[in-house]
DNA sequence: TCCATATTTCAACGATTATTGAAATAATGG
DNA sequence: CCATTATTTCAATAATCGTTGAAATATGGA
């Protein structure tokens, strides 16, 4: 992933609304939530949701598709995994956040197995 | 770590300039750097750097220290480990950004709620 | 077709953001 | 003390953000 792309995601994910709609989506998997479950559930008024919603989209961290008369919204796990790998590639030294990297710039290595 | 510190780490690093200052107090380590130097290494102007500082330092993301004329900064690695953790429990589902499945008894059986 | 539902679009608004220039503060050395 | 270096504080600015209300659009059903 690349800075910019970083900086989008993390830019859409700053804001608490947006994070628990987020959140929410990610909780919902692949099937995703309609817009109206979504306004209901964060107690949100529908076109606040749809300028959310468009952050999250423009930033890759989620998808649309029409179903009937509602709009199903579903989180994009690549595009969070991506950003979660930056963040500890990028951010935090290396494998995990250790503090004591050398003044080297960082280098990706090989990642450990879980 | 919780949501709104989550927020104000994300808020933080959503920003280009400042997610270069954090990465490369990163690549300094424990040692930090001085204002000066990394004015200097991102070519940018002193009091803008002095608002991103605080931006970081607010966040729980830096630390400053006086040292002799200079103010030198270091990564909070610790923040930053733990905004990593908030993400991959909260945002992806569990233990990596798998598609929500496993881990926890999503519930979506629901036929458009009325 | 008309009607209700579901969501988006648009224009407005106050609030926040990132940057700049000028001036202030703090530490060091002569 | 004075000058220099290093950084912060302050005020101002344009740009962007999040929210609201009103109106528009799309879909499905009677």
């Amino acid at each position: 992933m690349e800075k910019t792309d970083a900086v989008a995601a993390l830019a859409a994910l700053a804001q608490d609304n947006r994070l628990d709609v987020f959140r929410l989506l990610v909780q919902a998997g692949p099937a995703g939530m309609t817009a109206g479950a979504i306004a209901e559930a964060l107690d949100l008024a529908p076109n606040t949701l749809t300028f959310h919603f468009d952050r999250l989209r423009m930033a890759g961290l989620a998808t649309v598709r029409r179903e009937g008369r509602s709009m199903v919204y579903a989180a994009r796990f690549e595009t969070m995994n991506a950003l979660v790998g930056f963040l500890t590639e990028n951010c935090c030294g290396g494998v995990s956040c250790a503090p004591a990297a050398s003044s080297k710039p960082a280098r990706k290595r090989s990642k450990t197995p879980a």
